[in-house]
DNA sequence: TAAATTTGCGTAAACGTTTGCGTGTTGATA
DNA sequence: TATCAACACGCAAACGTTTACGCAAATTTA
């Protein structure tokens, strides 16, 4: 067995062996390494254990890429969010990883900072055969431009994709949302039965799907209880902004929003972040949480839970939007009937209370 | 020009469209048209013009896959991590995103969710040739385990590896770290130059390298300033418990740390959820920070930033380490020279003071 | 013992590229 | 008009697999 170690020192410290240098070595062809490891039965036993033991012992691992060629499937799941420094974007991601991993699918994230330039370089990246398809949830430009050709044809190349959280309706193909305009409607509803008389909502301009919705919540709710709907108990802010890295801007918004509206008793956030901030700017002026103020806001993170009070939230389903999503793109990868008949999930959100209202 | 139309209906519908139905449709052979659309002097001006139109009108990308196989290089990043929905993680992931896209590599991101399988399940899925090298900071199973053998037999393979963070001395490989000892070290100077006199680390227990390194920080800050060293006044916490949904345990851990040490002034913590628990419990007591009782953390992170009082921290450099450790691998990827010659990068902390500190 | 079957393997083709080389046709040169 | 270079293209091989098929040799059956 000289081969052996010749080859071992050959190989080992160097590249993935191959059914090649596995044929050559005992003396065989390809096919038949192929075959004796896939345990064909066209091949002998004496052979078939000739051919595993030499596998084992170099450790033969099929080449990925080489299957990915022949089969013209890679088995690979491509991902493209707009942020992943951020609660909900990595718990979705989370959520896709654990389903597509159990399922043999790997993941690769493309991240489009919220530019339209960079998802479309993105998704061109990936959409030369090196992913199966796609899951993804729209910048905030490509909301705003409204340009969705990238979307568009990639799903003419046949190529599977599931939009999430931010959608365009538009576009065929499965999708998995939460129910924001119910979700809202009900943290409203929560804080008028807690007694509050003026409640604002702090969202987003309009072109931000998700923003709409939450909105018209909001609104819903308050003509429902005949509370009086004026325009300037609802602050709109330009996310386009990165309040996270210029609080001070958006801590002068909410305060003017305060002062320009007394006797605020009830705030509905959008989002963590405009609720945390709510809450830290109310207790700057003196308030207290929630006897004065009764705050609730959208998406379940870590700031909601370490707040201090910690923030009564809606939940945003993040992981299991994830998890649905990569589901619906491996059910329509594998199954290559029925055609057509897109789904769209809508996911059911929950209240979770925490002390920020009064329970 | 029929079959043009012929073949839109065909193709634009299905697949992308390859070199061979290019050649197919123009009446000449594969290299012709791959010459020709990489503009070889071997083709005629005229067969450039015809084949990088009709490439053009179908929208002609070469396939991904094909070229991996045939360059032996996937132009892929493996990114092997603990946990994914987590500041400092996440912001890695940003940082090797962005270095990684700028020079044309993809990132595939496995979860270990910190446990020393999934670790070895992850990377072996990914090492059969879809990745070109992998970053990876290592789980808390595997520094618990001591077990290597996946990171040694990636390496032998010829596959570079660049540890960052949690990495493991004896393997050689490029690392990025942040100087751990250092930056607790100052951070407790800090304390201590801020005049508390009776200062306590809650930290992990010591299998985590950085762990044990931020706890050496403490000591030898204290042993410098003469301060007594109590073994009490050090929590070694347990951290394969998962606090962040037992928040009532950690909360119990560290309110029998003040209740059994009178008089605690200033608090190092080795991570963000640690501090800003220790600071939302002290407050609970009564106490008033940063008046009765001051805080550093480490990793500078969301909650750090939004507690309030916002809390001073040390900068763990996330986004950088992503970047150095991406640029690492790829340098060592493109560069066939210089075999060996390592490098650990250390990059250094910066105390970032907000709230919870006397400035 | 000849024919029919089974066994065990190899050949060829395919997935989509790129590249070195061979070759027929053209035009220029001697 | 014969010779040669330049031109423009095709062929073959390669990357690492898998699978249908072909074909000898060995075995069974008549």
């Amino acid at each position: 067995m000289n081969f052996i170690k010749f080859a071992k020192a050959n190989y080992i410290m160097k590249r993935q062996v191959t059914l090649k240098q596995i044929a050559k070595e005992l003396g065989v062809s390809i096919p038949t390494v192929s075959k004796a490891l896939r345990d064909s039965k066209e091949i002998s036993e004496e052979t078939k254990q000739k051919v595993k033991a030499f596998a084992k012992l170099f450790n033969y691992r099929p080449n990925n890429i080489a299957l990915s060629l022949k089969n013209r499937r890679t088995k690979t799941i491509g991902l493209i969010i707009p942020e992943i420094v951020h609660y909900f974007f990595s718990k979705v991601i989370r959520g896709v990883e654990i389903v597509a991993n159990t399922k043999g699918y790997n993941v690769v994230v493309g991240l489009s900072s919220e530019s339209f330039d960079k998802e479309v370089i993105n998704m061109e990246m990936l959409a030369n055969g090196s992913i199966d398809g796609f899951i993804l949830s729209l910048s905030k430009e490509t909301m705003l431009n409204q340009d969705y050709h990238h979307f568009i044809e990639a799903i003419n190349q046949g190529m599977p994709v599931v939009m999430f959280d931010r959608v365009v309706n538009d576009i065929e193909c499965d999708k998995v949302v939460i129910d924001d305009l119910e979700g809202s409607k009900r943290a409203v509803q929560k804080l008028i039965k807690n007694g509050a008389k003026k409640v604002v909502a702090i969202t987003t301009k309009d072109y931000v799907s998700v923003g709409r919705l939450r909105t018209q919540g909001y609104i819903e709710a308050m003509e429902e209880h005949n509370m009086p709907l004026e325009s300037n108990l609802i602050l709109k802010l330009d996310d386009t902004i990165d309040y996270d890295g210029h609080l001070d801007l958006l801590e002068k918004e909410i305060g003017q929003l305060y002062k320009s509206n007394k006797g605020i008793d009830g705030v509905f956030a959008v989002n963590e972040l405009y609720a945390v901030t709510a809450m830290n700017v109310a207790r700057k002026m003196g308030k207290s949480i929630p006897d004065d103020i009764q705050i609730i806001g959208f998406t379940d993170g870590v700031l909601s839970r370490h707040a201090s009070p910690s923030l009564t939230t809606i939940n945003q389903k993040a992981e299991d939007m994830g998890k649905t999503a990569a589901r619906l793109l491996i059910e329509r990868l594998e199954n290559e009937t029925d055609e057509e008949a897109y789904k769209t999930v809508v996911l059911q959100t929950q209240i979770i209370e925490r002390d920020s209202t009064i329970n």
